[in-house]
DNA sequence: AATGATGCTGAGGTTACCTCATCATGAGGG
DNA sequence: CCCTCATGATGAGGTAACCTCAGCATCATT
């Protein structure tokens, strides 16, 4: 019974993942920015320059997946890579001034749709939410 | 304040999501099955046969997409399409008994994957878990 | 019948990841 | 010193899961 139970409750959160994820989505469009670069945005945002490796454990991909994630980035000159003065085989990602501003501007929008989504639950349940996820991302 | 909270809310129900998509992978390795082929198997367990355009539905993604996690699914001769009896033009997708077989064993492994990892929370922040997720999926 | 809607699928594209090989540089031992 | 091994980034190439659009068969309506 207890396993079924669990079942069902894995089910409903990839259900509700799902579900913000469409919703999300078009918050990123004014930017032309993906998930995923947008993620990285937030990362460099709140630690600053960081060398690719180190910005693939943040996100939890391969390394690999770090440089093209960065390379759409620069693109877009929301950040620039710049040599590592500690060790010169690696380089330093670190947001530019353009990337400030858009990395701010992604995150207000996103917090208007979290609000809308969010926004069915009470203050109490917000809260219990909040709570109960956060004890499950850092176990 | 209300805009960061929320912020930050909708960033850890994502850490959360890869955390437990991370660790769930493995669950399904045995089957040598891919999660959206689990999650299809799951609905027609289920709800029975179904049209592809309606497992579309349930799995919100488009209806040619659907097709093809039907056809990797009867590849492996876990579900078998045949003709609708009301509709010439369709089909109704339905699990074989190898499909049933596997289906149950899978739902066996990922309600042990859940509760390693719904097993941090006590009973009352599951039940409260649960009842949250409930109503932001029906939203 | 004719017309437009519906159900499925072929063709082909995109995206976000991956592994493996390569090249430059760093760090430690002899 | 220099040799070897480890490490950081990236090129090359692959894969899985989605998508859109077009086409064909069939249905429903006029």
């Amino acid at each position: 019974m207890t396993g079924s139970d669990e079942e069902s409750l894995a089910e409903t959160f990839w259900a509700v993942a799902r579900r913000l994820r469409h919703q999300t989505k078009g918050a990123l469009e004014p930017w032309e920015i993906s998930p995923g670069q947008a993620r990285a945005l937030g990362v460099l945002l709140r630690h600053g320059a960081l060398r690719p490796g180190a910005l693939a454990e943040h996100l939890r991909i391969a390394p690999r997946s770090a440089t093209e994630v960065v390379d759409g980035l620069q693109e877009r000159g929301l950040v620039e890579r710049r040599p590592d003065p500690d060790d010169r085989r690696a380089t330093l990602v670190a947001p530019t001034a353009e990337g400030d501003r858009v990395g701010a501007a992604i995150r207000a929008a996103r917090a208007t749709e979290a609000e809308r989504f969010f926004g069915a639950l009470d203050p109490d349940d917000r809260a219990a939410l909040t709570r109960i996820l956060r004890r499950l991302r850092e176990e």
